[in-house]
DNA sequence: CCAAAAGTGTTGACTGTACACCCATGT
DNA sequence: ACATGGGTGTACAGTCAACACTTTTGG
């Protein structure tokens, strides 16, 4: 009784970004059958013994070059008409990057990485737009009750670019003094005696996180 | 170029039931190795072209005689120390059961099925010891903020049974007064003219969910 | 009439939300 | 001096948490 024929093991990452206001995904242009020429998230088949966690380090690595960023399981993804080739398993992780951490050159390959606004998004192969949408959920409800948005902004940075990162990831405006009021009431942030400088305003005042590991508070938003 | 070898892929369930005052699982003991005899989340390889979810539902149906319960994916686990076999990876799944409809003796096998309280649990093969423990957070995070106790309990129920299982999923005691007045806020039941009977008290009033599937809703724990 | 669980409101503390003006800088 | 984003406090409403006694039934 043989009943038992696995089906592939892929990863795929999605890659966020915060960039020109906007949330942005990282998307490739596909080498090879099938979807070739299409956009699609960045991932493939599991090496030998690699684990999916690994994988979508790996991923991070060589698509986005970077490593140490915020990375989580997502979903895992199997529906059978999900890939044409047949019974194709993908373990869907998505991580959360700075935009200036990115190199996209050290891949160098041909597969085009460039980032794309998650609201304008262009056709993608496979059941990607599922995983997507997805994610985007699971990102916003994340930012509820955790500070993982310590992973999109730099070391050093305003009160605004903060708000600015929830607005954008929520997708609505949120009272700036009620969230400053809150945010600073967390305890999650100590601000510096550094200035914002180089703009036509008046400086703004420069925060960091207390703690750069991500922790699970209660819900706040 | 051929670094692809595919892990191979399980699916595990962790079915939860409320019995005797306590939250409990389904284990059944191994039948064969690894980990003969010692006791294990219900589960097994995929079939041809089966999905994880297909998966999770036949195991419902085989280990626990149950069908159209509540049912959700948890979490992949693929850790390359999990299975002494080598590589696989597998699909966690949770349910939950109202301990009065699971039917053991649909399945014919000797894999001896028994509910343990999660607070008590024997020693169990593999990881699942893990996945159990992950799928009680889970659990105890989704009733903030869904409808699914509803899963757990008989179609008619009382508002101390409803309280009884909040407090021994979330294991801490709740105020009466205020669980009632929060719950009743929600819309989520409707008071029905029938009458707990048989005890020797006063009678219960019998409450019904109006909407017997899975809601997520604004935060309420 | 007694034991046992069912049922019921009020208060004070806290949290969320709405809202408008002055400040510091670069040009 | 002006344009631009930076920064600040209060008041009201809504929600949360603590708390104890009366009611209804079966035995």
């Amino acid at each position: 009784m043989k009943l038992y024929t696995p089906p592939a093991v892929t990863v795929d990452t999605v890659i966020f970004t915060i960039e020109d206001g906007q949330l942005k995904v990282l998307l490739i242009k596909r080498a090879d059958q099938p979807f070739k020429g299409s956009w699609a998230l960045p991932g493939g088949f599991l090496l030998r013994n690699e684990t999916s966690e690994q994988g979508a380090l790996r991923i991070l690595k060589e698509k986005a070059g970077v490593r140490n960023v915020y990375a989580e399981q997502l979903y895992t993804f199997d529906s059978l008409g999900r890939d044409p080739r047949g019974h194709v398993l993908t373990v869907a992780y998505f991580a959360l990057v700075p935009r200036d951490k990115i190199g996209f050159e050290g891949s160098g390959d041909l597969q085009t990485p460039a980032f794309h606004p998650v609201k304008k998004l262009p056709a993608v192969a496979f059941d990607h737009k599922n995983i997507i949408s997805y994610a985007v959920k699971r990102l916003q409800a994340k930012l509820g009750y955790t500070n993982v948005v310590f992973s999109l902004l730099p070391k050093y940075f305003t009160l605004n670019q903060l708000q600015s990162a929830y607005e954008i990831i929520l997708d609505k405006k949120l009272d700036k003094r009620n969230f400053r009021k809150k945010f600073l009431s967390l305890g999650l942030m100590r601000s510096t005696r550094k200035m914002l400088s180089g703009t036509p305003q008046r400086p703004a005042k420069l925060y960091q996180f207390i703690t750069t590991k991500p922790t699970e508070l209660k819900k706040f938003f």
